[in-house]
RNA sequence: GGACAGGUGGCCGAGUGGUUAAAGGCAGCAGACUGUAAAUCUGCCCGUGCAAGCGUACGCUGGUUCGAAUCCAGCCCUGUCCA
């Protein structure tokens, strides 16, 4: 067993030589690769900046943007420059790719906004800088903006056959389910290979990673910087993160799991990665933290529930990368009251309990535990709704606390909160 | 511009004058079982109210009718074909 777990954290058999491909594949980051040799070979020999492309709808990404963080994140590691495209520009078009319908135009401020938020996560994650391999964050709106139309026709038009566009997944999806696609998202294709062939001509750039979905659009960008300045550069895309029960990544009920706090608590972060289903636990370790893959191996390898001690790891190891080592201890804390202890953690949601009281079946909604107080009652009658671990049955009951008092309500087995009397 | 098809609850999808707050499925929530997992079984799943009830709801607006998601008219949107 401890012999195959040396194997596997550098694996010989892989036909990679460089230190980067060698790391992307143990940990699972690899779906597709344009040119694996030619990559290999150029990894050895230079710093290799590289870049991923991130929309600005949202003043936040998600969890399903974490591996292309994660993917830039080791880029650095392995020795070259991670390059954070914000599509400032492109966003303003949007992305037609796995979407049924066209999105909404945001505003240039919004935009903006969202661009400054979601720099915050990225901080974080990558050491930014002036150094040959500190990340560099840049905003395709810089050159975007100032193509004008007529000379994009003329310069890039050329390069791209309709008959080539309309055999893209992002176009034929669209075209099959016979729902719209506009004209305006139909030229994404063609600014996000002009970001590559721009990128690679300011910054050196030679390589662009992304998800699955954007196959299609990284090759764009490979053939129009070969055909317009014979340069060769590289795509390399990350399989499609779905958790074991077949849910995309980063999508629960209640919303996405934003990456900013603002967006998400940092308990709620933390929970995220502690409820992985079992089968997700390690592939998780392998791309979300940074733990050497010795160790992910013993984890992953727990049963039963002792993969309940991995789950813990995971949560913690991810929330401290993305919300920081005081984040990622608190809720673990906070955690290990509320579920071993059954007391109360600092970091569950505080609801003021004023002093002529609430109703039982209020304070679940202004929680947001349910969305009605029809919802809320139906609870109460399930016999899911506990104050300090009583079950209740009237959602009439009228809560009153004495100033600064404290009790816990709870709604099932995993919502938790702090009522305190004021 | 013309012809045809269509627009139903988060999604898919039945319903073509009353017993329809609208079948069924998915997703979701809760209970049981567990390990804050999965699978399974059970219940719930528009709002408001303790409840009887009331209010909203089947693209929009108006109409017919005792009664409309269902019929009629106009409009908006989508798709296909034609110009």
């Amino acid at each position: 067993m401890t012999r195959a777990q040396s194997v596997l954290s550098a694996p010989p058999m892989s036909q990679h030589q460089s230190e980067l491909l060698r790391l992307l594949e143990a940990r699972g980051y690899i779906h597709q690769l344009t040119d694996a040799s030619g990559l290999d070979a150029l990894a050895q020999k230079q710093v290799v900046p590289g870049y991923i492309g991130f929309d600005a709808t949202a003043p936040s990404l998600h969890v399903g943007s974490l591996v292309q963080i994660m993917l830039l994140r080791r880029l650095q590691q392995a020795g070259h420059k991670p390059i954070v495209v914000m599509g400032g520009g492109t966003t303003k078009i949007g992305d037609p790719s796995g979407k049924d319908e066209s999105r909404k135009l945001l505003t240039a401020e919004t935009i903006q906004a969202n661009i400054a938020s979601i720099r915050t996560a990225f901080e974080r994650m990558l050491v930014f800088g002036n150094g040959p391999t500190d990340a560099i964050m840049v905003d395709n709106a810089e050159w975007l903006d100032a193509l004008g139309y007529v000379e994009l026709l003329r310069e890039v038009g050329p390069h791209f056959t309709i008959n080539r566009m309309l055999t893209f997944d992002s176009v034929k999806l669209r075209l099959d389910r016979e729902q719209p696609l506009t004209f305006l998202e139909f030229n994404y294709m063609i600014l996000q290979a002009y970001d590559f062939r721009e990128l690679a001509l300011k910054h050196g750039c030679r390589l662009q990673m992304g998800g699955s979905d954007q196959w299609g659009n990284i090759v764009n960008g490979i053939e129009l910087s070969r055909r317009m300045d014979g340069t060769e550069v590289f795509g390399v895309t990350t399989p499609l993160l779905t958790t074991a029960d077949g849910a995309k990544m980063g999508k629960t009920a209640a919303g996405a799991v934003w990456l900013n706090e603002a967006q998400l608590p940092n308990y709620d972060f933390w929970q995220y990665w502690r409820n992985a289903d079992d089968r997700d636990v390690g592939r998780f370790l392998r791309l979300f933290t940074d733990l050497p893959l010795e160790e992910v191996t013993r984890l992953e390898a727990l049963e039963g529930s002792e993969i309940n001690a991995a789950k813990v790891v995971l949560a913690n190891e991810v929330t401290k990368l993305v919300r920081g080592g005081d984040a990622a201890s608190s809720a673990e804390a906070t955690a290990s009251a509320t579920f071993a202890g059954g007391g109360l953690g600092g970091d569950l949601p505080v609801l003021e309990v004023p002093a002529e009281g609430i109703r039982l079946g209020n304070a679940c909604t202004e929680l947001g535990f349910t969305a009605s107080n029809g919802e809320a009652k139906r609870k109460v009658a399930e016999g899911a709704v506990r104050i300090d671990d009583q079950p209740m049955s009237d959602p009439g009951f009228l809560i009153q606390l004495a100033p600064g008092a404290e009790q816990k309500l709870s709604l099932g087995r995993k919502r938790h909160a702090i009522m305190r009397g004021s």
